[in-house]
DNA sequence: CTGCTTGCTTGAACGATTCCAGAAAACGTG
DNA sequence: CACGTTTTCTGGAATCGTTCAAGCAAGCAG
């Protein structure tokens, strides 16, 4: 029901940046919006439940081209493959769990705002910091635990 | 006349964490000391430089080894193979160009420290925050600006 | 110096991603 | 609503970086 009102959305962001309604970028949008973090493997297999055989090349492409627009944000944690989530620009932050992969968002702290420019850039034009925290998620950390009790 | 000190530290590190002294350790540990960033393709290449023939293997094993072992340091900025540094525990991060993929040190801010842990760690044990400043360097922002003057 | 353990060599496998050429589908127009 | 143009999708294969596996070689303790 609001599935017809979200891919009207889709729809029309894609217009708005100049690209065509297909069934195939839809459905990737309609699959990173439920699930972010998700690789394109993943992203694969779940528009193919959705909507039928589509071809791996044709998910890359939506996936880059979407990136490209803004309408997608992509990331890759060390040793993961790329990894997407729909580009909300609020600018949050990934915590990844290094014995699962598991990836969390966190939210971008105010406080801590002055980090986000290092004092010397090297001359660079620097136009994002990205954040990852590594740790153990709490599922892990008590697998880990459990024979010392 | 200081490679042979240089290389006998780095054969007491190596003994220092039970590891056997090889040539192709100690070749890789001078060749990453001398070149932070370095890809292992390229490690792999200098390391023939100097010492010979080495197996692509026996570079990969060396990295990951050393690694382990907490004398290398190994990252990997999106898009890119990973890349070795020495690990001197400075905390300090990285600057990628967006164009040309060269990665520049940015010493730790100690003003910026708080967001060294995210206020909401979701129950995660944070071991590690990694900070990547993504832009451009200045000769690519100059290559890019060649024809608006 | 000898033997045990660890590291190296060779060669192949692997997963993720990209490249290619042709078929199909989406959109603007008449 | 049919048409042609342009963009996108299909299918298959190639590529890159990295890892796996088995046997040989070398480091180091005794």
């Amino acid at each position: 029901m609001d599935t017809a009102v979200r891919a009207l959305t889709w729809a029309e962001r894609l217009r708005a940046v100049g690209l065509r309604v297909t069934q195939p970028r839809l459905a990737v949008l309609a699959v990173v919006h439920a699930d972010p973090h998700l690789s394109a493997d993943l992203v694969a297999e779940r528009v193919r439940k959705q909507i039928g055989a589509v071809s791996t090349q044709a998910i890359y492409d939506a996936l880059k081209t979407l990136t490209e627009h803004d309408i997608l944000r992509r990331f890759e944690p060390a040793g993961s493959a790329m990894r997407f989530e729909v580009a909300n620009h609020d600018n949050h932050h990934h915590l990844v769990c290094r014995t699962c992969g598991t990836v969390t968002d966190v939210p971008w702290v105010v406080g801590s705002m002055p980090c986000a420019v290092p004092d010397d850039t090297h001359g660079y034009r620097v136009d994002e910091a990205e954040v990852t925290y590594w740790g153990t998620c709490p599922a892990c950390a008590r697998a880990g635990t459990v024979t010392s009790s």
